[in-house]
DNA sequence: TGGAATTATACTCAATTTGAGTATAAATAA
DNA sequence: TTATTTATACTCAAATTGAGTATAATTCCA
């Protein structure tokens, strides 16, 4: 096996992490202050260090508590991406390599300006008050326009967007917004300097530094798919919530409303859940309070939170 | 950002593959033959060249081509490895971090040296004949003492072995072989100069070099878990297959048995099979071959194989 | 003060899916 | 020709899902 010689340009590792929460009905993602006015926002990030992190989750907690100071619960490796072309490098400097993580907190900062709305960046992904109009009116005519020249990525655009008749499966966030990369619609494209890019970001969605949106897709992906079957809901969730929170929460982070009975029977039935004795104070008919039950994270490790869809916000009425 | 100073030691990024298929009734998983009769084997795997490699994909498939030349199917990253003290490094060597990668293929070598039974490196993961013996002979004994004085890794343990009336989930492989490792029960543990680590290990089950064992128990539960919700199997099939061809790789990659008129049921309303008309020859009644449609990859992505287990081989008589 | 509006919760019911069979058909082996 | 083997068809009860209706307990506000 050949190590790499000396003279071949360095391998610098970033650790990128998407602190997600939510808050009443926002999705939000902690974004690092550090920034001007003029520029896109990034997430928390750091390189790898071997000598001084034991583990990369270890380097990870670093560059978190360094930078933004939020306390993690849940935290899970995503991907590693490495294609060139996809960090704006400099010729002769390291290659970069980013490791993406997704962490879960529920101490989310309201509405500073750390804390970002995450359908800011994917407006597309907020199906909550039905289909967003800039599907029909933006994406698919100029998506569809670049799949005339590239027949090969028919078949995954059709999938990803639900076409022809298909679902719209929450969980292609990652894959969605890959195709709007390569057919040059956002603003990364351009930045990272792909000949078909447009100057001027075709699809609405603010855009974020270096891979930093493809990290965040790829958070939103996985923790959408990961709601279905693990309890990571109530790492969301504060110490007490009642079920009414808990379904916004689910939906939020989903981005479909769902049947509001069906929830209730859903999540009482799968024991995770503890009533306080304790009523929560609104406007209707007060809710009971509830806790998740921590020792049946590890008993029921399977059962998580099947979701059947409901009505859409504008059609409740 | 601090980028890294020349001084500090370089990165280097292992890519490795677990190139898995089946034959017959057995999973199998190729190695390198490059290895003398005393040393343990190897998965094909390399340095990831970022001036040769424009993606890490490409750099594997290099590896893959020069080690084994074996065609790949489907090819998926799986996790990157970076923790200290699992690669066996040298001081004053670059730190190795690894990327590991799933392969299928439905070309396996029948009983050549290349080609081993996955089962060889983790019996305890096949309860096609019930559950193994040397779980609760020697596995679960070892375990409990090691458990004793590490009380914070018993829920994990409980969840990953199904212990306590919990259900055996076939799909923690990885979570079963870390706590196997951390517990200093495998060879791995010892060659990596775990302290509490037994010379002669105590589990039985074949070792790997470096770190790919661990890799391969990746791999395995990343498929079992695949298996249930896309249509993965068929990258592992001929080109035609009866039912029951289709149902066994489906066991021999799961470690369980299956209800067989169900696994019929739900296998033909998946709409994933084309019946050819063609019968196969063996020795009972003769069976109708069937052919994957490529075309429904694409159509029906979530409708995947989910499974309900049937009797034991050794009860079914 | 007394509906109206709002929110929570209980219960129903048909359609579908699942788990576990029994029954029967079509070949080979002795 | 009969047993054995394998494949396939069909049944049936239990559980789950999807989509409601019904009712209860609050606040809002005229």
């Amino acid at each position: 096996m050949q190590h790499s010689k000396p003279g071949e340009p360095q391998i610098l590792i970033d650790l990128s992490t998407a602190i997600s929460g939510t808050d009443g009905g926002t999705f939000q993602c902690r974004l690092v202050e550090d920034d001007t006015e003029t520029k896109t926002g990034r997430l928390p990030f750091g390189p790898f260090v071997p000598d001084q992190h034991r583990t990369m989750e270890i380097g990870l907690r670093q560059w978190v508590g360094e930078q933004v100071g939020v306390g993690l619960g849940h935290v899970e490796q995503l991907y590693t991406f490495a294609d060139r072309g996809r960090q704006h490098t400099t010729p002769g400097a390291p290659h970069v390599v980013s490791v993406g993580y997704l962490a879960l907190t529920n101490q989310t900062g309201g509405q500073t300006r750390a804390w970002r709305d995450i359908y800011n960046f994917f407006p597309w992904e907020d199906w909550r008050d039905g289909e967003p109009s800039m599907l029909a009116d933006i994406i698919y005519p100029a998506l569809d326009s670049w799949l005339a020249r590239h027949a090969e990525r028919r078949a995954s655009a059709r999938l990803a967007f639900g076409r022809d008749g298909l679902p719209w499966g929450e969980e292609y966030v990652l894959e969605r917004y890959e195709l709007l990369y390569e057919a040059g619609l956002v603003a990364e494209a351009f930045a990272d300097g792909r000949e078909n890019a447009m100057p001027t970001p075709v699809v609405p969605g603010e855009a974020l530094q270096l891979d930093h949106r493809r990290i965040l897709a790829t958070a939103v992906g996985r923790l959408r798919a990961k709601l279905k079957y693990r309890p990571v809901i109530f790492d969301l969730m504060p110490q007490t919530f009642t079920l009414t929170q808990l379904q916004h929460t689910a939906e939020t982070v989903l981005g479909v409303t769902l049947h509001k009975q069906n929830f209730r029977r859903l999540v009482e039935k799968s024991g995770f859940l503890e009533a306080t004795g304790k009523m929560s104070k609104a406007r209707g008919r007060p809710a009971e309070l509830f806790k998740f039950r921590h020792q049946e994270r590890s008993e029921r490790p399977l059962a998580g939170l099947r979701v059947s869809s409901g009505r859409t916000r504008s059609s409740e009425a």
